[in-house]
DNA sequence: GGGTATATTAAACGATCGTTTAAATAGTGC
DNA sequence: GCACTATTTAAACGATCGTTTAATATACCC
């Protein structure tokens, strides 16, 4: 039978990346749920399932733990959606529009970081957040605008700065707002909501279509 | 002159309504830049010139101030809203979007509260809060979308169910968001933006525009 | 002007927080 | 097998939190 002391020790060897990836996933729902300061280090260690010393001995403190966190969930993200930019599968806005959608709905915890991070007063590190998050997906989102304007494919009564400012509300704000939502307005958040949002989304961007017939593509 | 001591007592006396009045205030200011567990009692009385034990004989407890605050806060402007509504002076989209936009753009504070309610996981009182004010909000939307859409003034590809969400996140996101969209997309969250940004939703959802302009104001 | 309820204060309380520490175990190189 | 290092543990630490308390100065009533 083995023997299990009740004191300090080191009783058994997981890992060490595991501990450390078991930490980086606790965190990452638990700091979508609450604040930085509504959020315990004893919480995160107990749904990560390891000692909370832990937290200090792989990042140092709890903004370390924080910091490596919003890096390693949401820079992959940005990471994927920068290649598929290079690769030219997000220029137009009838692909970047549901790819982003799928992303947030994909990912619960994200649209709650996000609008954490943008809260005045909230975030611990928004300059880092608006650096390599922010900026990069309003830069996206512009280029596609600007894109579709070029060729016609937006309507022209859309300031183009507006038109990024428009995309960013109407994709974070339903998923952050999801009780509201679905208790509110009776719209449910589910599976097939991204896909019909953006359909929605990209209509309202279109150029008038119906009525006239002297429409030259 | 005035002996002032240093011991327990109970120095001078000021208005005990001012007292309250200052600590709805502070808490009001204190909550919308930090989550409820990230704001002391401590610096709320701080901020009221008060001292923090003020708190629990007025209301009783941290909570209770929050529930006062957001009653005595938001609770006005509700009130206001709903005798506009009765008064048949926001049946139109026209109305009600500029209405709400120079609301959230004249009081700072609001956009936060809102979107700390709104936030999953975040809220002490969503149900009181969704009750009292989301639902009446989007009540307002949609009658007022409904009316719009009766009497043409809508385009027809808009599901109104989706009609409120949008209005909603295209209302409260810009707000909410004031550092990041000022500076990662350099629009500037001043006076004019509300009535410009009101413009901007409009033109979204009015119907394609007929070809010749035979209106002018 | 004296008595009483109310308002205010500084201090203290217990709980919880993030962090540190000292001990102890498991793995590694020899 | 043995030293050595890395990892994990329970406990303790000081700080801060929300709240309570005891004391007391003020306003009000008669």
């Amino acid at each position: 039978m083995i023997k299990t002391t009740t004191g300090p020790g080191r009783p058994r060897r997981k890992d060490p990346d595991e501990v450390r990836q078991a930490l980086i996933a606790a965190a990452r729902d638990q700091f979508a749920q609450g604040s930085f300061k509504g959020v315990s280090v004893r919480e995160i260690a107990r749904a990560a399932g390891v000692n909370q010393a832990m937290v200090n001995y792989y990042f140092g403190d709890k903004r370390g733990l924080y910091e490596a966190m919003l890096q390693e969930t949401i820079g992959p993200l940005i990471r994927t959606l920068e290649e598929a930019e290079a690769r030219g599968e997000v220029a137009r806005l009838e692909d970047l529009i549901p790819r982003h959608a799928a992303t947030l709905a994909a990912n619960p915890w994200l649209p709650n970081l996000i609008i954490r991070e943008v809260l005045y007063g909230e975030s611990e590190f928004r300059n880092l957040f608006i650096e390599k998050f922010a900026s990069r997906v309003a830069a996206a989102l512009r280029r596609a605008i600007d894109g579709g304007r070029d060729k016609g494919e937006l309507r022209d009564d859309l300031d183009p700065r507006f038109g990024t400012l428009i995309l960013f509300s109407l994709t974070i704000y339903p998923f952050v707002a999801r009780p509201v939502v679905e208790r509110a307005m009776g719209i449910p958040i589910d599976d097939a909501f991204a896909g019909r949002w953006s359909e929605q989304i990209l209509q309202l961007l279109a150029p008038p279509k119906p009525p006239p017939e002297d429409e030259d593509p």
